[in-house]
DNA sequence: GCTATATAAATTGCATACAATTTAATCAAA
DNA sequence: TTTGATTAAATTGTATGCAATTTATATAGC
């Protein structure tokens, strides 16, 4: 490939992930609109339904987010009521994030989500499974490198 | 797949891509920062490298981001002297964006930045070349529905 | 020509991302 | 055990993204 070729905006693996990434947090916004979520506080939820009772570092770690990103998207789940923030007893370093009652029953509505989101697309059930399986072997490789 | 499984962060196309993306982004930094360049600063310079003297209104579609994202880009570009903005003689809602001679020169540098970008990774060409074809394929169904 | 509509940028406000620094708590080594 | 190093969050500052609104310009009907 010439140099041309080469700086193709569509011939750049990074350009297809940024703006595909983007356009299905479009995908979703009307969706969590109705649980009241944006996008980064919905992957917060997931991690957290799947593991209650985590710290910061440990959700960050998850996540891929530090935080400078999680603290103040934690304190605003915290407001809306969905979790709480409290210090290990332990080690007050430690913040722990607890799931409420309410945090912890937005997980019914929330099934519904992977399900309605393609909806109204072409895009097929295997399709989807395949490419993730690929996107995450690029990650892994990636992650070794840095 | 039951609920969990459904809900399993693991399991989102959308969490994989927006990671990926991010994991992408800091492999670029580096890189980047000798140029003098951000991420969303270098997509915007591989656009116009491509086709110079458009208006915001076809960056913009280029590059999927809205004057509210590019103008403030486009002003900071300008003030590092890469580019000029201009309004369009013709029609003055149109402002016009040239490269200057050292925004036309950088392209040079840049060429070495595609090549550069997975050195220290095993990942493979034949791998990036193939997975962009399926992300772009999916990225024209959901576009196609938005 | 005059006005209603449409269009393109810019602006405003909110929500991320993330590097770098600061603060508080814990650990480790002499 | 005392102090230097380490760790976890929080904070600060900069750069996006994007919805919604505003401003300026152009166009379409009449």
């Amino acid at each position: 490939m010439n140099n041309d070729e080469l700086l193709k905006l569509e011939n750049q693996l990074c350009f297809a992930f940024y703006s595909c990434s983007r356009e299905m947090t479009k995908l979703y916004r009307p969706i969590l609109a109705e649980l009241g979520l944006t996008y980064t506080q919905y992957i917060t939820m997931l991690a957290l339904w799947e593991q209650d009772h985590v710290s910061v570092k440990e959700l960050g770690a998850k996540l891929l987010l530090d935080s400078g990103t999680l603290t103040p998207l934690l304190k605003k789940l915290e407001a809306m009521g969905l979790l709480t923030r409290a210090r290990d007893k332990a080690d007050e370093r430690h913040l722990i994030v607890r799931l409420t009652e309410e945090g912890a029953a937005l997980k019914e509505k929330a099934s519904l989500v992977p399900i309605r989101l393609f909806e109204g697309t072409t895009v097929d059930p295997e399709e989807i499974f395949a490419l993730r399986k690929q996107v995450q072997t690029l990650m892994s490789k990636i992650s070794d490198a840095t």
